[in-house]
DNA sequence: CGATTGAGTTCTGTATACAGAAGCCTGTAT
DNA sequence: ATACAGGCTTCTGTATACAGAACTCAATCG
């Protein structure tokens, strides 16, 4: 009983709901969605009064976007949206690419039964939306794919740097990429056979083909000659 | 002679050194030296009163150490020095394995010659600190050539994410592990080899295994029975 | 007419102040 | 003696205030 109450303790009802995680999540969103424009000058107290809060709290969101690389803090002269490079781009690129190869390999040794089940109602998810050519929910079925192979991998580290490393991404390239099409999804197919099997070999080699494929993918459709900066 | 100012103005003589930056260093150094023990709850005022600056550089400080994942912060309750488990320093090493040898890869495809007598200049330092029986030098030894494979590699993505990685597994092991002998640097030196000869595969083959070993190598010098928490 | 220097303005960096929540200790009642 | 309740203390969360640095723009000098 003791334990059972303690546990219960441990999962609070009411958070208080931090402002700063608030301000951090808008900021985010508002990053994200292409409303502040990479290399945008992010004047506190502009931010602050927009969010109808202090400077205090947005300085704190701030630091924390740093760290996490969605702005750059220049000393003495504030916040600016982090502008991407070609090359931090193909860098990120290449890093989710080996980060998803040990995740499939991992989920290809835990799977359960269940898991495999799970896998193969999302994939379905996906080749629906595909037929229905509903892109917003393709997208969403792709990701949902994704992050319960990470969530069966069971590495939480693993986790946490693949997100962040895959929102920087599609943050990257959503002006430009359109979601691959049937292969992706026949790929995703053979991946989770693999899976199911527990073959980690054979699923880290078609999610490292996979991942390389929708680089390429990435890649052929970026605008020409924006090198010079 | 303009852009010859520009550019000195680029590397500016003195900067302003922001406190936060100070902060954060500080408390860093007192983490990962053990002064500050896991679990332990940092009270605001005492680190500002300590440091002699106010809370507000503090708390920012806080914020960036929570995103690295050095602290905790607990709505309401404040800082708490992050405890890592065994479940997840067993994480850490996983995932460091994939980085670096996906590090390795990237360094044989990549590197010049002088980088590959640079790489051998390394190893040099680290047979003779390990000929000397001088453990602090080892130790730097083996950062400083794994560090400067991670930056012939050139993905500043990638190095960020092993720099982050690394530290943490450093903390963690620190108080039990001592470095590996010689047969560590016997596969260094095979590993170079392989980067020489351009040879990414067996770079990466190469690098894998060698971590692979130091993650056993850690593993069992583990104090056996704290599974309970 | 162009470059440069100076004052003025804006914004950041830091400190201080105050309100609210969480934890602790004490006192009382059973 | 123990358990519970209430007040008290401490700490966090947020807001405001002030000093200093960086940028801007205009006026002056070459």
């Amino acid at each position: 009983m003791r334990e059972a109450l303690t546990a219960a303790a441990s999962r609070r009802v009411t958070r208080p709901a931090p402002l700063r995680q608030a301000v951090y999540d808008a900021l985010a969103e508002l990053i994200i969605s292409g409303s502040l424009t990479p290399g945008q000058h992010l004047v506190e107290a502009e931010l602050a009064e927009h969010l109808g809060v202090s400077r205090q709290p947005v300085r704190e969101a701030l630091q924390r976007l740093q760290t996490a690389g969605w702005v750059d803090l220049r000393p003495a002269q504030g916040a600016f949206v982090h502008s991407p490079t070609e090359d931090e781009a193909a860098q990120l690129l290449g890093v989710r690419a080996v980060l998803e190869t040990y995740s499939a390999q991992l989920a290809a040794q835990n799977a359960e039964p269940e898991d495999v089940e799970r896998l193969w109602e999302l994939q379905q998810d996906g080749v629906e939306a595909l037929a229905e050519g509903d892109v917003k929910r393709l997208v969403a079925a792709n990701t949902a794919l994704h992050d319960f192979i990470t969530s069966v991998a069971g590495n939480a580290v693993l986790a946490e740097l693949i997100g962040q490393v895959g929102q920087k991404v599609r943050w990257y390239y959503t002006p430009i990429a359109k979601p691959r099409g049937k292969e992706a999804w026949n790929e995703h197919s053979r991946l989770i056979e693999a899976i199911a099997k527990g073959d980690a070999d054979r699923a880290g080699e078609i999610m490292r083909s996979h991942t390389e494929r929708t680089t390429d993918f990435y890649r052929r459709q970026l605008p020409a000659g924006t090198s010079q900066d």
